[in-house]
DNA sequence: TCTGGGGTCCTAGGACCC
DNA sequence: TCTGGGGTCCTAGGACCC
């Protein structure tokens, strides 16, 4: 059995905690550069403002509906999370933090009333930390998922579930026909797994509901769609699938990327931007204990203006796999050079450090040939001061071409060569 | 004027091999 | 009419998640 534990419209909730005064206000966190909502109060929900939405488009509802809208301080929310989720580590014997407002916990072999200890665990989160959370229990993550949705939706829309279900929503209490008849009222949509597209191609295949989904044979699942799919149908069939993920795996990419606020046109302010990019994601990786054997680097208009488009990345090897700010930016700096082509407002660029792998110390010290003397040091002191005294306190100077030209060998990039690609469709997850 | 910033997994199809 | 067969590796692209 397995719960999951979700604040709601978790950023807002974050602020509420600190401004109490926004309780029953309509409430939106906007994303960077002020350009999207990215967290929503139930009020805010109910005039209409939905998930991702552009606030140019909504802009102005804080005269007319009194809506208030603030710009999102991740550091807040980041430290908030850490104590909702050592809380919920209490709920049962292990557990995997899933997002910065969801925790799935495995409540195998608990003996007592689930749901008593779930209302208990959310009303200490509620009383210690201030942030209002709901409980979704189900043999199976999806299951609990599902759950948590019901839980949330019957206190936010009352008649849409039972009202016994608000909050706190255990599966395995509920009768075969009490269950069928929640499945029947819940679109496919909602399911963890099935986005747009799919939710999109069920319809049209007449499966409307998640009940009509959980009857499907999941080998017919396979066949007209995928794995992917046919598993979370198990999983809704209530055959566990998808275990508890207690240590987070390293990451295989790490990426920083940034909206800028204004369009940007000129190579100097490109540089600029790609060299913090590339030294904040060489912290990351620094931070993990990997190092990097190729670097991404991509720059693009904006797909929402009518302007013409342009949309280019190109992947730079390393000569050798780093963690080191300075050939890594350096290599980004090499694909932005190659990339960048003067006359178009890019909206984005960003930096992405791939192949990654375990920072091992043999690596660093039997290759002394073009080791960097101070290598590891250097870097663990940059790391240190800009942890003390804040982020970009040392920073790595944009090296020009000369500096280029002494540390590449164009001839490893040959042997592996560098390709660019189109980026089009750089995703966007939108609720 | 103005549209986030991260990630993961799966698969089809091409290149290449014998 | 009809165009070997089987395997591996790699990449682009699609789909999903928060």
């Amino acid at each position: 059995m397995f719960a999951l534990v979700d604040g709601n419209n978790f950023y807002v909730s974050c602020e509420r905690v600190f401004r109490p005064s926004l309780n029953g206000l309509p409430v939106v966190v906007l994303s960077n550069n002020d350009g999207c909502a990215i967290a929503r109060s139930n009020e805010a929900k109910a005039i209409g403002i939905k998930m991702g939405q552009p606030y140019f488009q909504f802009r102005g509802l804080e005269e007319t509906h009194g809506l208030v809208v603030l710009s999102a301080n991740f550091a807040l929310y980041g430290d908030l999370s850490d104590r909702v989720a050592s809380l919920v580590a209490g709920l049962g014997p292990s557990h995997e933090v899933y997002s910065i407002d969801e925790s799935f916990v495995d409540l195998t072999g608990l003996r007592c009333d689930l749901e008593e200890r779930a209302r208990r665990l959310r009303q200490r989160i509620l009383q210690w930390v201030g942030i209002p959370c709901g409980v979704g229990i189900g043999p199976t993550k999806t299951l609990a998922k599902l759950a948590n949705h019901v839980a949330k939706t019957a206190e936010r829309k009352p008649g849409s579930y039972p009202e016994k279900l608000a909050q706190v929503c255990d599966f395995s209490r509920l009768n075969r026909d009490e269950l069928a008849d929640i499945l029947k009222a819940t679109d496919v949509g909602e399911v963890w797994g099935v986005g747009p597209r799919i939710s999109e191609q069920l319809k049209e295949a007449g499966i409307r509901t998640v009940y009509e989904l959980t009857r499907l044979d999941p080998a017919t699942v396979r066949a007209r769609w995928s794995v992917v799919l046919e598993r979370t149908v198990r999983e809704l069939q209530g055959t566990p699938c998808i275990s508890l993920e207690e240590v987070a795996p390293n990451k295989k990419e790490i990426a920083c990327t940034r909206s800028f606020g204004k369009p940007v046109e000129g190579y100097k302010d490109l540089e600029e931007a790609v060299t913090e990019f590339a030294s904040r994601a060489a912290e990351k990786l620094r931070k993990q204990g990997s190092v990097a054997a190729q670097v991404l680097a991509f720059v693009r208009t904006s797909p929402f203006r009518k302007c013409e488009q342009y949309s280019r990345s190109m992947t730079i090897p390393l000569r050798r796999p780093t963690n080191d700010t300075r050939p890594i930016v350096q290599a980004a700096l090499m694909a932005l050079r190659a990339i960048y082509k003067p006359g178009f407002l890019l909206a984005k660029a960003g930096v992405m450090l791939m192949e990654l792998t375990p920072d091992t110390v043999s690596q660093g010290e039997l290759d002394l040939e073009d080791q960097e003397p101070d290598n590891g040091k250097l870097m663990t002191a940059v790391d240190n001061l800009n942890g003390r005294f804040g982020k970009g306190t040392v920073l790595v100077a944009s090296a020009g071409l000369e500096g280029d030209r002494r540390n590449w060998s164009m001839k490893q990039l040959r042997r592996t060569p560098a390709y660019t690609t189109r980026w089009e469709d750089m995703p966007i997850a939108r609720a």
